[in-house]
DNA sequence: CTTGCATTTTACCGAACGGTCAACTAGCAT
DNA sequence: ATGCTAGTTGACCGTTCGGTAAAATGCAAG
C-alpha cells in the first residue's frame, strides 16, 4: 500500500459519506481535506477539480454495489423474478442500516447526485447515466430470463426494466421526503407489476 | 396591486426558475437580487431567510400546478383512470416545452429538493412532503372512483397511490438523467400497471 | 552523493456566500 | 406639520468557496 495511494483514499473515504448526506454543493474541499488530515495542496495533487473528486466517489458507490447486494441480487442461481425482489430487499436493508446509524435516510446517491447536478454539468450527468445504463442492463437481463422461462408473460424487456428502475428510485426519492425506510419496504414489492408490453 | 407585494414578487420570479434549473445550495441571494433589480437589505425586509424565499418558491410552483395541469388532470369529467393519463401526458409536455426553451429537462422541482435539502432541513423536507401528500391523495381518490366504477379491479388504494406518485418521480429523474423528456413520454404509461393489492 | 520525481506544506488568490445594520425615503393618518 | 411605518438603499460583517503557486520534503535510482 503505497503512501500516495493511501491519502488519495483517505479523501475519497473523507469525500463519500458526506456527498451521500448532504450534497455535492454543501460539501467543501476544505471540510473533506481537514477530515482526512490532507492539505488543500495535496488535494489537488491527486484530484484536478472538485468534480473529479466527485467522480471518484460516484465509482466507489458503483463499485461497491457491484460486488455486494448486485453480485447478491443478480446471482444465476436465483430464480429471475426472485432476484428483483432480493435487490429491493437489500436497497431497504441498507437505508434502514444508514438511519440507524446516520439518524437520517440518505438515499440513492446516484439519484441524489443526479437531481442536484445534471442540468450544470454535463460530464456528472454522463457519468451518473452510465451508472444507471448498467443497472437497467441488469434488470433487461434479468426480465430477458424471466420471459425464457415462462415465469412472466412476454414484455418490452428494455422499457419495462428502465421503468423499474424509475420505480426504484421514484421509492427511495419518497422514502427519503419521509426519512423512513419503511416506505422502501411497503412499496418496494410493487416493482414487479410493472409492465411494458412488447411493441406488435 | 401594492409596490411592496410587486418587489416581494418580482424576488420570487428570479428567485423560481433558477431554483428550478440549478439547485437550492447553487444559487445565491446575491444572484437573485440583481436579476429582480432589488437590494439585499430589501430581500430581507421580506424574506427572513434563504430558506423561507425557498418555501415561498415551492408554494407558487404548488399552486401554479394546483390551478393548471393538475386541476385539468383530476377533471372529476374524465373517466377515473384516463386523469393519470392525462397528468403523465402533463408532466411530459411540460418538460418537453421547458427544453424546447431553456435547452435542458429542468426535471420536478419538488424532487430535486427534495433529494438535495431533506436531510438538512427538516422544516422544508416537511414543506416538501406536504406537497407529496396531496399528490398522493389525488392518485388516491382517483384509484378510489375507479375501483368503485369498476374500471379497475380492488386495490389498496393508498399504497397504489403512493406508488404510482413514487413511479413518476422516478420516470422524471430517469428523463433528467438523460436530459430527455421523451424517456416520460416511453415509460409514462405503465403508472396504470402498478398494483397494491388490497390486504385481506 | 546527486539528480529527479512524487508528495506535501503553507500561504495565498479573488469571488461569492448568507446575513446585518443604520441611514434614508415616501406615503399616509392624525 | 408632524410623527409613524413600510419600504429601500448601500455599505459592511466574517466566513467559506474552489483553486493556485512556490517552496520544502522524502525517497529511490543512477
Amino acid at each position: 500500500m503505497n503512501i500516495a495511494t493511501d491519502t488519495r483514499s483517505r479523501i475519497i473515504a473523507a469525500a463519500k459519506p458526506r456527498f451521500h448526506s448532504r450534497s455535492y454543493a454543501n460539501v467543501g474541499i476544505q471540510e473533506i481535506c481537514e477530515s482526512a488530515g490532507v492539505q488543500k495542496g495535496s488535494f489537488y495533487h491527486f484530484f484536478p477539480s472538485k468534480r473529479d473528486l466527485v467522480m471518484a466517489v460516484i465509482d466507489e458507490f458503483a463499485d461497491e454495489w457491484a460486488h455486494g447486494f448486485v453480485a447478491e441480487a443478480f446471482d444465476p442461481a436465483l430464480p429471475p423474478m426472485e432476484r428483483i425482489d432480493y435487490l429491493v430487499d437489500a436497497a431497504y436493508f441498507w437505508q434502514k442500516s444508514i438511519k440507524q446509524v446516520h439518524g437520517r435516510m440518505l438515499g440513492c446517491i446516484f439519484g441524489n447526485l443526479t437531481l442536484e447536478v445534471s442540468t450544470q454539468d454535463d460530464i456528472l450527468r454522463a457519468k451518473l447515466l452510465a451508472i444507471f445504463s448498467r443497472a437497467k442492463s441488469r434488470f433487461k437481463d434479468t426480465l430477458e430470463e424471466a420471459v425464457a422461462a415462462g415465469t412472466i408473460a412476454p414484455l418490452d424487456a428494455d422499457l419495462t426494466a428502465e421503468a423499474m428502475l424509475a420505480y426504484l428510485e421514484g421509492v427511495i426519492l419518497l422514502a427519503k421526503s419521509q426519512n423512513d425506510p419503511e416506505v422502501i419496504y411497503r412499496l418496494g414489492p410493487a416493482i414487479k407489476t410493472l409492465r411494458v408490453e412488447a411493441a406488435v
